[in-house]
DNA sequence: CAGATTTTGTCATATTTTGGCATATAGGAG
DNA sequence: CTCCTATATGCCAAAATATGACAAAATCTG
């Protein structure tokens, strides 16, 4: 599982390594460093190419032109592309993305179970404390755990 | 179970040995010597991996992208760190969880059935008084013990 | 097609993390 | 109280990791 968080530089041409421990998690339990990585409100949200598959066929059966299907859809998908990591465990993260959300010096990396999330670290650390409150709200709305 | 209090110094790159009763209950009760810990509030919140990876497949079920998810997840799985403990029983803290809970010096081991807190001794002090008038009120919303 | 620019592969190195040993300290038994 | 064992922790060497640098390859542009 992904967990944790862990904080790169990111090279002026958009390289960045991934985290060795998130590494170790795509070889040994998904036996492939291809990932796939998509916008998603701030940040960006990377799946192990199994997991991605899993959502996608999970999407399939939404019913297809409903407009939040579509809408979700459009977003995700139409954002998405393939990483391959190199032999030194970095991706590339295309100029487009870096530009809608603002990556700069450093990205934090977010281990969320079967995904994980990248932020600009600027834009991390602004939302921390409202992230700590809206996870004391959440905490409350779920009551299954 | 884990109970009582262990106060414990922390080395500079943010190891510290567990307390040998709670590495005595993981070997024995649990049979294994790796847990996960994630930052609650002030505090760590530590777990044997089985009584994690429960809370985790209970996550699981939750619908992935809806808001209150995200938060939660976001935040307590975000935080969390699966440690081994290592031959001499010890663990690491990394750099971004020393910093959200201020460990400096001393860290105070804090065993609660399950699971078992890791405060920064300076707080943990501070928090002594307020402790008690919380317990104090709780009492009264507690109708099932 | 030629030159300029960007992307990719490889190596080098500073930094961090890990493993193991040695020693000081605390706690329990007699 | 004293000895003895278990425990905590400081220290150092070895391994792993992140990342800067640079040349080779690929791509783009006019």
């Amino acid at each position: 599982m992904f967990r944790g968080q862990y904080v790169h530089s990111i090279s002026d041409n958009g390289r960045v390594s991934i985290p060795a421990k998130f590494r170790e998690l795509l070889n040994v339990k998904y036996s492939s460093s291809t990932i796939i990585v998509s916008m998603f409100e701030n940040c960006l949200l990377a799946y192990p190419i199994i997991e991605w598959e899993k959502l996608e066929s999970k999407m399939q059966d939404l019913p297809s032109f409903k407009k939040e299907t579509v809408d979700f859809e459009r977003y995700l998908i139409g954002n998405a592309s393939e990483c391959q990591l190199d032999s030194e465990g970095r991706i590339n993260i295309s100029p487009v993305l870096r530009k809608n959300l603002n990556f700069k010096k450093s990205v934090v990396f977010v281990g969320i179970l079967t995904r994980f999330e990248i932020w600009d670290e600027k834009l991390w650390e602004k939302n921390r404390e409202s992230g700590f409150r809206k996870f004391q709200k959440s905490r409350d709305q779920i009551d299954e755990i």
